[in-house]
DNA sequence: ATGGTTGTTCGCCAAACGTCGAACAAGCCA
DNA sequence: TGGCTTGTTCGACGTTTGGCGAACAACCAT
């Protein structure tokens, strides 16, 4: 697997971000790892293939809202949370909780 | 000229808001209708065609994020921001405040 | 080594998106 | 009425997106 790519976060942009996250699939994901910390990719398996899986999660990462390391045959993802707060502060905060209600 | 419909502040689907958020064109829309209130379409022409600009108002005011109404020849456009507030609390107001510094 | 698990990558496809110009509609004003 | 201004609507176009399966890669365990 080759190396996988982040945005440093000054170079995270908002309108990428937002994109990210307009997808329900996506927005779902971005909701569990709120809930449940760093998780492996395995954990988020919906009713999607892998393959689109691992699509949504490389826009993610890409866009800087996520962060994954391996871990042996694993990919442990979790949410920059703390940076996007210091860059957008209450973007994400705020999308999570009314996301909550819906 | 058609009706203009305008979502039902409970039909209003978070994902669809960040996606009008996500395109840049829109954003800069949103920016400076929460910067000078109600305007009319024709201020917020920039170098796109006004077929472009015309979409885009569109695709805001289906997703809930503008209010339109006819004035003479005229659209007269605006944030529902209170309404957004009470929805969606601090989503739009972070997003614009974190536009600003971009 | 062999196999199992976990993800990524690579076509491929259909649908959605952003853009445009041309045509149309609605209102104003002379 | 006629013309001007302001927007919307309608194809058309190229690009991006979201979905899939198949193939590949990396790691662990046996």
């Amino acid at each position: 697997m080759r190396d996988l790519y982040h945005p440093r976060l000054e170079d995270v942009d908002l309108a990428n971000v937002l994109h990210a996250l307009s997808d329900p699939v996506r927005l779902e994901i971005v909701r569990a790892l709120a809930a449940s910390g760093e998780v492996p990719c395995s954990s988020l398996n919906g009713h999607l293939s892998k393959s689109t899986m691992s699509h949504h999660f490389k826009v993610l990462r890409e866009a800087g809202v996520t962060h994954t390391r391996a871990n042996g045959t694993k990919r442990m993802m979790s949410l920059r949370r703390e940076e996007l707060e210091q860059r957008f502060p209450g973007v994400l905060t705020s999308i999570l909780q009314s996301s909550k209600a819906a």
